[in-house]
RNA sequence: AGGCACGUAUGUCAAUGGUAGACAGCCACCCUUACAAGGUGGAAGUUGUGGGUUCGAGCCCCACCGUGCCUACCA
C-alpha cells in the first residue's frame, strides 16, 4: 500500500464533498429512523451578490460541526441553505455594470432592468453556493431557498397585508433617513454615525427688523455678551435687537420656521423673558418666524436658543409637530435646494448652497462666528453618503407591540442567548425600539403590494384581484384605475420571515410541522438586531412560537493583528486561501479550536499551524496503522472490541476508558456550545493518550513478524480505536476522517452517517487509568534523568524501582517490558529498599521510588540541585496546604471533600519530601 | 453622553470560588523501525493598579488606569 508521509487535503477533499452531496447523505430523509428527534438550522442566509468571507467560513464551520455531530446522533437534521437578494447592494452591481455599457436603469425601464438582474444572478450569483460546496458543508441542497423565490414572496405579500390588517403597518409622511447615494430611503439600523471634523457657525437673526445692508460690530457685541458667567444670545444694539443661534449646517436655516428656547428662560428669572411674544426675521429669506418654548432644548448649550427646520432634522421634525409649525422642505431628494429657497439658491448642491449661505450671512455681518467642530454625521452604511433627514411618505412597520413578545419570549428562556450575555443586549434594544422604515426606492426586492386609486387612496392587497374586492368593500368603483406601489420592501423584510417562509409557510407544509422551531440559529454578532430580533417578532406573530430554541452567537473574526477587518483598510483574509493552503479540516480545526468564550477571535498562523500538524499527525497515525496491519484489514466488518483470541490488558483497558471519557465529554460540550474545549479534548485524546501511549505501546506487537493471537488481538484493538476515533473527530475534520475511515473495516456508505459512539459507561475503568497514569509518571521520570544528565538515547540504563505496595508491584511486573522499551532501560530491577544510593540519580513519584545507576555519567551538583528542586516545589505546595489545614475556620466551613483532600495530598507531599530528603542526605 | 465587554507567560487565548493551562515561540538533546508538520526533557506568571467580601479570589463587589465594542445624539 502506498501512502504519503504526508497529508495533502486538496485531492482528498474534492473526492468527497461531490460524492457526499451526489448520495444525498444531507437530506433529514435520509435518516432510516423517522420517529427520531429532528435537529433543525436555518443558514444566515448570505447575500447574494458575496463572496464568502472569515465570518462565513467561522459561522458555517460551526454550524457544519453541529450538524454532523447530530447527524451521526441519529437526528433528523435539517440545515437548510439560501441566500437573500440584497436589494440595494445587488442593483448597484447591476447598475454599475450597466453604466459601463452607457445605459442607465432609467433609459432601460423597471421590468427590463428586472430581468437583467435574475439574468445576472443567474451567471454570477452563486459565488457562496460554490465555495460551500467545494468546502463541503453538509447543507441539504435540494431545500435551497432564495428570498425572492415565488414561494418567499408569496410569504412577504401574505405577511405584509395580515400586519396592514392588523393596523401593525402604516403609511405617512415622517422623517426619514434619505440616502442621496442610493436615492432611497434606508432605516435607522442602515445609518452609521462617522465622527466628522465640521464647524460650528454662529449667526444672528435680527428681531422685529429686517436686515438690508451690512450690520456693524455684532462680532464684537456676541463676544462681550458671552464674556461672564452669565451668557446671552440677546444682543441689542442701537440698529436693533439680534438672537444668536448655532448650527453646523447653515444652508439648512433657508427651511427655519422658528426659533426655540427652554421654558425656563421664559420664566420670570429667565434670560430670555418676553421673547415668545416677539418674533425673528430670517435672514436671506426674509420670513417671519415666531419663538417657541420647548423642554428639549438645552439651557446650557451654546446660546439657548435654537433654529428650528421641521423638514430637515428629526428632532425639529418632533418640535414642528409639537407646534404646529410650517413644513419647508428646502433641500430635495437629490440633496440639491428646492424651489421653496430663495431663487438665489435654487438647484444648488447642498454644500455649495452652504459656502453661499456662509458668504451672504458674512456679507450682511451677520456671520459672527465659526469655530471648528467635531461631532457625529449619519452616513449610509451602503453609499456612503452623508444621509440627509427628509420629509417623506414611506411605510412603516409598527414595532411595539411586535415587541413584547420577542422580550418575553426570550425572558422566560424559550429563546435563550449563547453566550447569555447577548439577551441583555437584545432586550435594551428591544425596550427602545423605533418603528421600521419598510419601503425601498428600489426596482430589485418585494414590491409593496398596495394599489391608489387616482385619488391617492392606498388599497392593500395580495393581488389586484383581490385590491378590486377590497374596493367594493369600501363601497368603491371595482373598475377604478388602480397603480401598484412603485417602491420595494427592505431586504431584511424578507429575512425576517427566513425561519418559517423556507419551509414552506403560508402553507401548512410537512416540512413546516417537522423543522420549526429550529433547534438552534448560529449567527454573527452584528445582526441582532437586523435580522435575529426581527426573526423573534416576526415568527411568534406568525407562527405563534419562536423560530429558534438557541441563539448561538459566534466570534467576529479580527485580522492577525487584532484589527477589524475591513475593505477599506485593506485586511480582508480571504478564506479559500487559508482553506487551501493549510487544508479545509485544518482551517476548520482552527476556527473551531479558536471558538472561546470571548467575542472576538484572532487567527494566527501559528495555530493553523498547529491544526495542520494535527491533521498530519491523524494521516500518520493512519499510516502507521494501514501499513502494519494488512491481515486484519482485509476484514472489511466492523471490530468488536472484545475478542477470544487474547483478553484485554492494562494499555487496552486504559485507552477504552479514556475513549469513553472523551466521548462523554465531547458530548456535553458540544451540548452546551464550549467547541473550544470540544477541540482540545479531542487533539489531546488523540494526540497524548492515542499516539504517544496507545500507539507506541502496541508498536512491538503490530511490528512483529509472525501474527501470534496476541498480536493480531492488539492490532484489532488499535484499528477499534482509531475507527472510533475517527467519527469523533469527523464533524470538526470532516474530510481526512472520511478518507482514513473509508480504508479501515467500517459498516456504512460514509463516515457522515456512522453513528457518533455511544460512550459506555461501563467501560469506563478508574483503576485502570490510575495504573496507567503509574506507568506514565514511571517512564517520564526516568526520561527526565536521561535528560537531567544529557544522557544519549542509545545508551541503556539500568533502573531499580521499589514499590509502595503489592498492587504498584504487580503493575510495573506486568509492564516492565513496555516500561523498559519506552524508557530506554536495559534492566529493571524490583527492590525492596535502595541499598546503592551513591552513583545514581533518584527519583519518587505516588507509589514508587526509583533510582537509575549512573555510574560514570551522573553530576552530583546537578542531580542534587535537581532533586532540591523537587523538593523545594512540593514543600511549597506542602506548606501552603498545611497553612490551610492549620486554619480552623477553613476546617470547619470548607466542603469535607476539599478539606479530606488537601489533607491526603499533603500527607502524600511529607512522603515523597522525606524520601527525596534521604536520597539528597545520601549523595 | 450612556451601556456592555475585556486587561492572565513573548504572542494568541483557556481556567463550576479550592495554589493558573494550551498552542506557537524559546533552550537542550535526538533523523529511536507512522509522522523533523516528528520525539524526549526543560525554562518561562506578584493574573492592569489599589481596596473590599470570603476559611480561601484570576473568578464576586467598589474605585482607578488602559483597550475594544454597541446605542443615542447635543443644535
Amino acid at each position: 500500500m502506498e501512502i504519503p508521509k504526508t497529508y495533502e487535503p486538496r485531492e482528498v477533499e474534492e473526492r468527497w464533498s461531490s460524492y457526499w452531496e451526489t448520495k444525498g447523505f444531507f437530506l433529514p430523509e435520509n435518516t432510516s429512523d423517522a420517529k427520531a428527534p429532528v435537529f433543525s438550522m436555518v443558514i444566515p442566509p448570505p447575500n447574494v451578490t458575496g463572496y464568502l468571507h472569515m465570518g462565513h467560513a467561522l459561522n458555517h464551520t460551526l454550524q457544519d460541526v453541529l450538524a454532523r455531530w447530530r447527524r451521526m446522533s441519529g437526528d433528523r437534521v435539517l440545515w437548510l441553505p439560501g441566500t437573500d437578494h440584497a436589494g440595494i447592494a445587488t442593483q448597484m452591481v447591476v447598475e454599475r455594470q450597466l453604466q459601463q455599457e452607457g445605459v442607465s436603469r432609467l433609459d432601460l425601464g423597471r421590468e427590463k432592468f428586472v430581468e437583467r438582474i435574475w439574468e445576472w444572478k443567474e451567471h454570477s450569483g452563486g459565488t457562496i453556493q460554490k465555495q460551500m460546496r467545494v468546502l463541503g458543508e453538509s447543507v441539504d441542497w435540494s431545500r435551497e431557498r432564495f428570498t425572492m423565490d415565488d414561494g418567499l414572496s408569496h410569504a412577504v405579500k401574505e405577511v405584509f397585508v395580515r400586519l396592514y390588517d392588523d393596523g401593525l403597518i402604516y403609511r405617512g409622511e415622517y422623517m426619514i433617513n434619505w440616502s442621496p447615494g442610493l436615492q432611497t430611503a434606508i432605516s435607522d439600523l442602515e445609518v452609521e454615525m462617522k465622527t466628522i471634523k465640521g464647524k460650528l457657525y454662529h449667526i444672528a437673526y435680527p428681531i422685529g427688523h429686517r436686515v438690508n445692508s451690512p450690520v456693524e460690530g455684532l462680532a464684537e457685541a456676541y463676544q462681550a455678551a458671552n464674556d461672564g458667567e452669565q451668557k446671552s444670545g440677546l444682543l441689542k444694539t442701537p440698529g436693533g435687537d439680534f438672537i444668536v443661534v448655532a448650527t453646523t449646517r447653515p444652508e439648512t436655516m433657508l427651511g427655519d420656521t422658528a426659533i426655540a428656547f427652554n421654558p425656563e428662560d421664559a420664566g420670570a428669572a429667565g434670560r430670555y423673558q418676553g421673547m415668545i411674544s416677539r418674533s425673528a426675521i430670517l435672514p436671506l429669506v426674509d420670513r417671519e418666524i415666531p419663538f417657541i418654548q420647548d423642554e428639549i432644548v438645552e439651557k446650557d448649550f451654546g446660546t439657548g436658543f435654537v433654529k428650528v427646520t421641521p423638514a430637515h432634522d428629526p428632532n425639529d421634525f418632533a418640535m414642528g409637530k409639537r407646534h404646529n409649525l410650517e413644513f419647508i422642505q428646502v433641500i430635495g431628494k437629490d440633496a440639491k435646494m428646492t424651489d421653496l429657497a430663495p431663487e438665489k439658491y435654487r438647484g444648488l448642491d447642498r454644500y455649495e448652497a452652504r459656502k453661499q449661505v456662509v458668504a451672504d450671512l458674512e456679507a450682511l455681518g451677520l456671520m459672527l462666528r465659526i469655530e471648528d467642530y467635531t461631532h457625529n454625521v449619519g452616513h449610509c452604511q451602503r453609499s456612503g453618503a452623508v444621509v440627509e433627514p427628509l420629509l417623506s411618505t414611506q411605510w412603516f412597520m409598527k414595532m411595539k407591540e411586535l415587541a413584547e413578545p420577542a422580550l418575553e419570549a426570550v425572558r422566560d428562556g424559550r429563546t435563550k442567548f449563547v453566550p447569555e450575555s447577548i439577551s441583555k443586549i437584545y432586550s435594551n434594544w428591544l425596550e427602545n425600539i423605533q418603528d421600521w422604515c419598510v419601503s425601498r426606492q428600489l426596482w430589485w426586492g418585494h414590491r409593496i403590494p398596495a394599489w391608489y386609486t387616482p385619488e391617492g387612496k392606498a388599497i392593500v392587497a395580495r393581488d389586484e384581484k383581490e385590491a378590486r374586492e377590497r374596493l367594493v368593500a369600501a363601497g368603491l368603483d371595482p373598475n377604478t384605475e388602480l397603480t401598484q406601489d412603485q417602491d420595494v420592501l427592505d431586504t431584511w423584510f424578507s429575512s425576517a420571515l427566513w425561519p418559517f417562509s423556507t419551509l414552506g409557510w403560508p402553507d401548512q407544509t410537512e416540512d413546516l410541522k417537522k423543522f420549526y422551531p429550529t433547534s438552534v440559529l448560529v449567527t454573527a454578532f452584528d445582526i441582532i438586531f437586523f435580522w435575529v430580533a426581527r426573526m423573534m417578532m416576526m415568527g411568534l406573530k406568525f407562527m405563534g412560537d419562536v423560530p429558534f430554541r438557541t441563539v448561538y452567537i459566534n466570534a467576529l473574526v479580527l485580522d492577525p493583528e487584532g484589527q477589524k477587518m475591513s475593505k477599506t483598510k485593506g485586511n480582508v483574509v480571504d478564506p479559500l486561501e487559508v482553506f487551501n493552503k493549510y487544508g479545509t479540516d485544518a482551517a476548520r480545526y482552527m476556527l473551531t479550536a479558536a471558538s472561546t468564550t470571548g467575542l472576538t477571535l484572532t487567527p494566527q498562523e501559528s495555530k493553523l499551524e498547529s491544526a495542520r500538524n494535527f491533521a498530519n499527525k491523524i494521516w500518520n497515525a493512519a499510516r502507521f496503522v494501514l501499513l502494519n496491519c494488512d491481515e486484519v484489514l482485509q476484514s472489511r466488518e466492523p471490530l468488536d472490541w472484545e475478542t477470544e483470541i487474547a483478553p484485554p490488558e492494562l494499555a487496552d483497558l486504559w485507552i477504552l476508558s479514556r475513549f469513553n471519557r472523551v466521548a462523554l465529554d465531547v458530548h456535553s460540550a458540544l451540548g452546551e456550545f464550549r467547541f473550544h474545549e470540544t477541540a482540545g479534548i479531542l487533539y489531546h485524546f488523540f494526540w497524548d493518550d492515542f499516539c504517544d501511549w496507545y500507539l507506541e505501546l502496541s508498536k512491538p506487537f503490530v511490528t512483529a513478524k509472525e501474527s501470534t493471537p496476541q498480536n493480531l488481538a492488539v492490532k484489532r484493538r488499535l484499528i477499534y480505536v482509531l475507527e472510533r476515533s475517527l467519527r469523533l473527530l469527523h464533524p470538526i475534520m470532516p474530510f481526512i476522517t472520511e478518507e482514513i475511515w473509508q480504508k479501515l473495516p467500517h459498516k456504512g456508505e460514509s463516515i457522515c452517517l456512522a453513528e457518533f459512539v455511544p460512550h459506555n459507561s461501563a467501560q469506563l475503568d478508574g483503576r485502570a487509568e490510575r495504573e496507567m497514569n503509574l506507568v506514565i509518571e514511571l517512564i517520564t521520570k526516568i526520561r527526565n534523568i536521561r535528560g537531567t544528565f544529557n544522557i544519549a538515547p542509545s545508551v541503556p540504563l539500568k533502573a531499580q524501582i521499589v514499590p509502595a505496595d503489592d498492587g504498584v508491584r504487580e503493575v510495573i511486573i506486568k509492564m516492565q517490558d513496555h516500561i523498559k522499551r519506552l524508557a530506554r532501560v536495559g534492566e529493571i530491577e524490583i527492590i525492596d529498599k535502595i541499598v546503592e544510593r551513591h552513583g545514581s540519580a533518584h527519583s519518587v513519584i505516588s507509589g514508587a521510588e526509583i533510582v537509575v545507576s549512573l555510574e560514570g555519567l551522573i553530576d552530583f551538583d546537578k542531580e542534587r540541585a535537581r532533586l532540591e528542586k523537587e523538593v523545594a516545589k512540593l514543600g511549597s505546595e506542602r506548606e501552603s496546604l498545611e497553612k490551610r489545614l492549620s486554619n480552623q475556620d477553613f476546617v470547619s466551613r470548607a466542603a469535607a471533600d476539599v478539606v479530606t483532600a488537601s489533607r491526603d495530598r499533603s500527607a502524600e507531599l511529607l512522603d515523597q519530601i522525606e524520601k527525596l530528603g534521604a536520597m539528597i542526605k545520601a549523595l
